[in-house]
DNA sequence: CCAATACTTCGATAGCCATCGAACTAATAG
DNA sequence: CTATTAGTTCGATGGCTATCGAAGTATTGG
């Protein structure tokens, strides 16, 4: 069978399979039953959802022991998702608060596999204000002097390069409307920042809690 | 919490409603008569689809006269389709990373009922060449030297025009951003090949497979 | 005026599918 | 071994919605 878009459309157009796929946002991996949770609903609907999502493809499943880990198939399907989060959000009302009203949630969070969130477009513009990113619509390009500026910050951009995915893309952020920074790069300054424990990923949301002086010594490596 | 991933996603997840935003996708506004014809579905079927895309914010209308006039809110809501075009005809191929590169993919689709892809661009670039389309945004026409072209060809022009829906008409093509050659002679030509043998749907996705033989053939047919 | 076209609203039907209880398999822990 | 946890399959139910017939409004053209 062949999946058209309405299939899509109506896979993504359940309120439980769109809470575990939100959830899967977050990049990691969860069990069959942290997903259930996530959507409120009962094992077995879950466990049905779930068969779908994968026989659909847009997760994929690893079987470990007892659990299952569900993940996104790929970088494809949460551009989908982050491109259906911006445009329920620009469709919805024209309120005074854009985005999530949690503080943190709304500072910084962890779309897919990169940085969102106010920080993560700050990040960007000034990199795009040294002129060490190219600023294009369709995929933007890290210049010489931006290599040279990844490559100081321990960045092995040879390494990133060899991925297939595009070394530097702006990613539509759906709280701030603004670009940041996704791409293999944008995955390696996540990177980053989780091993320095500058902040730490929340569990059971997106949000990605910055220390105070995490969040001050990011700003200082990346000349915020 | 107004419109979540959920709902727009059950908004494009119905056959009927699909087939109406791909049909936008060409840019043009049609009516509610003409999308009704594109979906298959009775008028009044047509007007309550309508009312919740239009009220869910995927379209805006513009009435004139006793016409109502239905289009893509704008470049985020085509962008949306577009992705997931996209995704869909990556889900349907068994490889992880293909994309849109997929050769036989990319030469030649179908677009709903009509041909895509490389060759039917070049098609529609060759009529226009030769004056035999006006190429209009709103609405190609077709010439009179062109009626006769089709006609030698051995399109039955006066049943054609019977059908309701546009003789001739442009639309967008997601892997070449160019106008092929939809309406109802887009779907004639479609039928010619496939009748002729020239060429074979694939089965399990929207390519469309030219035999050696049956691309020289038609580049001559045609005029390429 | 009347007739035709464009489109909508209402109401009834029918099919689809998300949900969960119950009963299953499978892996781990003790 | 038994007990527990993770996950599945099956079947019944209930709710939701796409669909069209019939009847309505609105616009245009003679």
């Amino acid at each position: 069978m062949e999946p058209n878009i309405a299939t899509i459309g109506s896979l993504v157009g359940d309120q439980a399979r769109s809470k575990m796929l939100i959830a899967l946002m977050g990049g990691k991996a969860l069990t069959a039953t942290e997903l259930s949770l996530e959507a409120d609903i009962s094992a077995q609907t879950a466990s049905s959802h779930l068969a779908k999502l994968v026989e659909s493809g847009l997760l994929v499943v690893r079987k470990q022991g007892r659990h299952r880990y569900f993940q996104l198939k790929g970088e494809e399907v949460a551009g989908l998702i982050e491109n259906m989060l911006n445009i329920s959000s620009s469709l919805s009302e024209e309120s005074v608060f854009t985005g999530p009203k949690d503080k943190n949630l709304r500072a910084s969070r962890i779309c897919y596999d990169h940085m969102a969130g106010e920080l993560s477009t700050q990040l960007y513009e000034s990199l795009v204000d040294k002129q060490f990113i190219k600023d294009n619509i369709s995929e933007s390009t890290l210049s010489e002097e931006g290599r040279q500026f990844f490559f100081d910050l321990g960045a092995d951009l040879s390494e990133l390069a060899g991925l297939k995915r595009p070394l530097c893309k702006p990613c539509l952020d759906w709280s701030e409307r603004k670009s940041h920074l996704a791409g293999s790069i944008g995955k390696w300054v996540l990177s980053d920042v989780i091993q320095r424990k500058w902040a730490k990923r929340d569990l059971n949301s997106r949000a990605l809690r910055f220390s105070d002086d995490g969040l001050k010594a990011f700003k200082k490596r990346y000349g915020l």
